[in-house]
DNA sequence: CCAATAGTGTCTGTGAGACAGTATGAG
DNA sequence: CTCATACTGTCTCACAGACACTATTGG
């Protein structure tokens, strides 16, 4: 069956959800298109891949990131692939969405510069005209954000490199949508072992923080129960 | 920039690894390869999206299924996407894996007839020359497996429609290679809510066992703790 | 001193593991 | 009856939730 390969083939793109902390709100950076389809309206960075530069799909989807944000994100994983004939006006398209966290601060610096892109709080999503059906996989992208938040430390990657354990909570409050016990939170990061504690400070208005690292070589570990159940 | 479609585009293809219990072990879905590249061995099932049949990649992955086995897996979802310029001789590749689960007996009676497809059990594949990387991707989708087996219910997509409490176990066991605790298992089935009891039941030598079904309606259930942990 | 934030001590609740004990079928 | 398999009772243990209590900073 050499005739395999005549088959018409779809449009193949990734695009990426990237999450961050800022103003104790969770946002996702959208960019204005600057062509059709959907032109002017909001969308996911992402594009087609080049095969020419990219090896492999996560470079693509890093790739594209750079060129919006100036940066690599700390972490970045498959979510997942939506397909269908009529997702873009153009045709039969697949897309690979992926789902990735940085810190505020280092990113703040280069995106006004780059290109029209922009945080939006992801309350404030439904307020906008979004591109293509990327308002769900945004959706989609937060359920397995939250998902995740509950029984490992992902969240971390959308705090600076030094964080408080308060810090920490209030990015995990504002994923999952409710509060939790702070002491949970301390009985996870022992737990762990992910974290080295270091002799720094922070203070704001009481009491000052301890300051926490991740360890260089360490893997992200998965808890047996979920949090805030 | 029009120019963007005129990038070289990738091979697309989605394959799936489709899981069973069989003889007490959990078995894989195997087909000889019947051309180039790695003709004569052994590869999963899959193939080209074909835009003109499939309304999406799980169609796809559905219709070779189907092809290949006669029927529709119990279970079916995606795993991920691999992708690179040497994973396929023939260039650079992307494929999405898919994984799915199906009752033993009902697939049975096709596999002979349609084409060259075997079970082979997820213990021997290391026997067998392998095509592409999919032995590497049946890896994934057996962690994967074995990592939501321990917080859902999935293994009864493996069973027929009524099973009893000790199948479960065994199918359970098969795949996280570790004995479990049966009355561990009964208070999730209870806890779960997805099963009705029927008034059947099987007898195997001893005091005979209920047998349960998956109710109509029922969703996957997700327990907040891990099993066997 | 007080207010505010950080961190500890400790009790309760839930659900898994372990395993002895009881029930029910076949011969 | 005995044996094999199915099921129940019940204890322990690990870890999340709750929340009062102590500690440390700035004013």
């Amino acid at each position: 069956m050499k005739t395999t390969l005549q088959i018409e083939k779809p449009f193949f793109t990734v695009d990426s959800v990237l999450f961050t902390m800022q103003e104790n709100e969770l946002k996702v950076l959208m960019v204005k298109r600057a062509e059709p389809p959907f032109e002017g309206r909001l969308g996911l960075p992402g594009g087609f891949i080049d095969i020419s530069i990219d090896q492999d799909t996560d470079m693509t989807a890093r790739r594209k990131l750079m060129n919006k944000t100036g940066l690599n994100p700390n972490y970045l994983e498959q979510l997942q692939v939506i397909s269908g004939a009529h997702r873009d006006p153009r045709g039969f398209s697949v897309t690979l969405a992926y789902y990735a966290l940085v810190a505020h601060q280092i990113v703040k610096p280069h995106i006004a510069s780059v290109e029209e892109a922009r945080w939006i709080s992801v309350n404030e999503l439904s307020k906008f005209a979004i591109a293509f059906d990327h308002q769900h996989i945004i959706e989609l992208a937060l359920q397995r954000l939250q998902q995740k938040t509950l029984y490992s430390m992902i969240p971390v990657f959308c705090l600076p490199q030094k964080f408080s354990i308060t810090q920490l909570m209030t990015v995990i409050e504002a994923i999952i949508g409710k509060p939790i016990q702070r002491k949970s939170l301390m009985r996870r990061i022992e737990a762990s072992e992910m974290f080295d504690i270091s002799d720094e400070k922070i203070s704001s208005g009481g009491r000052s923080a301890h300051l926490y690292t991740l360890k260089q070589d360490a893997d992200i570990f998965n808890f047996e129960r979920n949090l805030g159940a």
